[in-house]
DNA sequence: TATTGTTATACTCTATAACTATA
DNA sequence: TATAGTTATAGAGTATAACAATA
């Protein structure tokens, strides 16, 4: 069932042929999602925050009081490598812990006044991002993409 | 501009409030790509091929006679990392490294029969993932979201 | 026995700097 | 000088195993 593939007639420099992949959604989906981690990552540079680090403090922002178990199980961390995201996130005065009254084994987190504005400047940052990055897209073409991703990836949950 | 965030009357397990990244285009990018790609190490696993290796591989037989420098342009690898991926398939027997009679520093990389019936079967794989992966989404639904896609990574030629 | 927070550790992926040989 | 292939190395990100305290 191998395709012939005869050689190829010298293409000129970066006009390789790509055809299998260029045929893949998740090819496209790769790129693009490579684009956007990359200016996710420019946006957040001078805040010095990253990806996951913002994620996290943006958890205990929209959940005050949630333990580090529970941001671990809904953005998908391993316990372990919480520890030292949330250490510097706290060094930086972002968080505070507070001892759980019903169960002594979890610490409740609490944002800062600091942390809730670097929150906010990191959502405008990101909210700035996105714009740049659908530029070509109309508003319709934006919700639909929204849309059709969210059934990509929800496509698990019947499974 | 920061929205005021009142303490949350305790969600359930699993139902912390995502508001704002569930508003962001990006998130629902990352999620579908993370799955993307998961699904497709899961495909590939029993080949013992890697999804960058992948690449390389078919780049090689899609473009037989390319140099290893040219791979890496084309798909975004640093040069230094290629070498332990080209080491390992070529000691499987899958490409083969001939010297470029015009230029000394290049090696013209072509693929053996063994790369070629390889490739083929690893593409018929990604096949059938990338069609559990979007099961969910018509035929023209799919053509729109790669359309969508390719809009937003070709983004930034225009730059 | 199960869970929380934690340490230690290892593996993958990616990034940079420097070398050599050729052009 | 610029490029190809290479080595060494460092940094993220992510994975598992094990421990003490608590439920």
């Amino acid at each position: 069932m191998a395709a012939p593939h005869k050689t190829v007639p010298k293409p000129e420099p970066g006009e390789e042929r790509l055809e299998f992949l260029a045929d893949l959604v998740g090819y496209h989906l790769r790129r693009a999602s490579i684009r956007d981690m990359q200016g996710m990552s420019a946006a957040l540079e001078s805040l010095s925050l990253r990806a996951v680090p913002l994620s996290v403090l943006l958890m205990i922002v929209e959940n005050p009081g949630i333990s580090a178990a529970d941001i671990c199980r809904a953005i998908g961390l391993k316990r372990a490598n919480i520890v030292s995201i949330l250490a510097e996130l706290e060094q930086r005065g972002l968080f505070l812990r507070e001892a759980d009254p019903n169960d002594n084994r979890v610490q409740k987190l609490f944002p800062t006044r600091t942390g809730k504005e670097l929150t906010a400047e990191a959502l405008e940052r990101l909210k700035d991002h996105e714009d740049h990055l659908l530029c070509a897209l109309s508003g319709s073409e934006r919700a639909e993409l929204r849309r059709l991703l969210m059934k990509v990836w929800q496509g698990d949950e019947g499974d």
